[in-house]
DNA sequence: TGCCAGGCCCTCTTTAGGGCCTT
């Protein structure tokens, strides 16, 4: 099975259009419901970070200052998923961030493809909110909580968000294949799924796997 | 922690508004 990529960042406010910047990227990388590799740094965007959000992360503005420069660590990082579909809590923030952070670094080079390329976001939320209605909340910790995953250390850092992730991916995988007998839940189904509403779900599966089918 | 953003989703909706989720 490919390689499928966890991220989460931690930025100084929620918005890479208002001026806000990551301050930190943590990175899971699973090969089905195994752990390959881990990527984690922060990075030093220039940005002053307000004490409220330095109190929720944990990240202080000296932290920071001492970290490699943005540019550096997202040529890594994007080094390091080498093109594997994304997965993300509420993947429409951390998508903006994983662009927004790259066009900066390909803006000052030679365009490359890894970086150019949007990837496919899948996201942990939406499909969570569509297979556990039951849930109640829909945050990762939450979430986290109601499926009783191992405790990956302090929440809001980068990597213990992007492990705690991870491990509700490969709940969600395993809960498809027990309702509906998906054995591997490829990216784009996952992505599939989590536009289309709950009682259609299995009718989108199986259309998945008939297109699937019908290219081979 | 929330006023700031943006996408998604629900409903007392669809010619809209408000809550949730991310930092």
């Amino acid at each position: 099975m490919p390689p499928i990529a966890v991220i989460d960042f931690e930025t100084t406010g929620l918005s890479p259009a208002a001026g806000h910047r990551a301050t930190e990227i943590a990175i899971v990388l699973l090969e089905g419901s195994r752990v390959v590799g881990r990527f984690q740094s922060l990075m030093n965007a220039g940005r002053r970070i307000a004490p409220f959000i330095e109190e929720y992360t944990g990240i202080t503005n000296e932290m920071v200052q001492a970290a490699p420069p943005a540019a550096d660590v997202m040529t890594e990082a994007a080094r390091f998923v080498q093109g594997a579909p994304l997965v993300a809590h509420n993947a429409s923030f951390d998508q903006q961030f994983w662009q927004s952070e790259l066009r900066r670094v390909s803006g000052r080079k030679r365009p490359d493809p890894v970086w150019t390329s949007p990837p496919s976001f899948a996201c942990t939320m939406l499909l969570s909110r569509r297979l556990y209605p039951q849930a109640g909340s829909y945050r990762l910790g939450a979430l986290a909580s109601f499926h009783a995953l191992p405790d990956a250390g302090r929440a809001h850092r980068a990597l213990a968000d992007a492990e705690v992730a991870a491990s509700l991916l490969c709940r969600i995988r395993g809960d498809l294949q027990e309702r509906y007998q998906v054995d591997e839940a490829p990216h784009d189904l996952l992505v599939q799924l989590q536009r289309c509403q709950r009682r259609s779900m299995p009718k989108a599966i199986a259309a998945y796997f008939e297109g699937l089918r019908d290219h081979a």
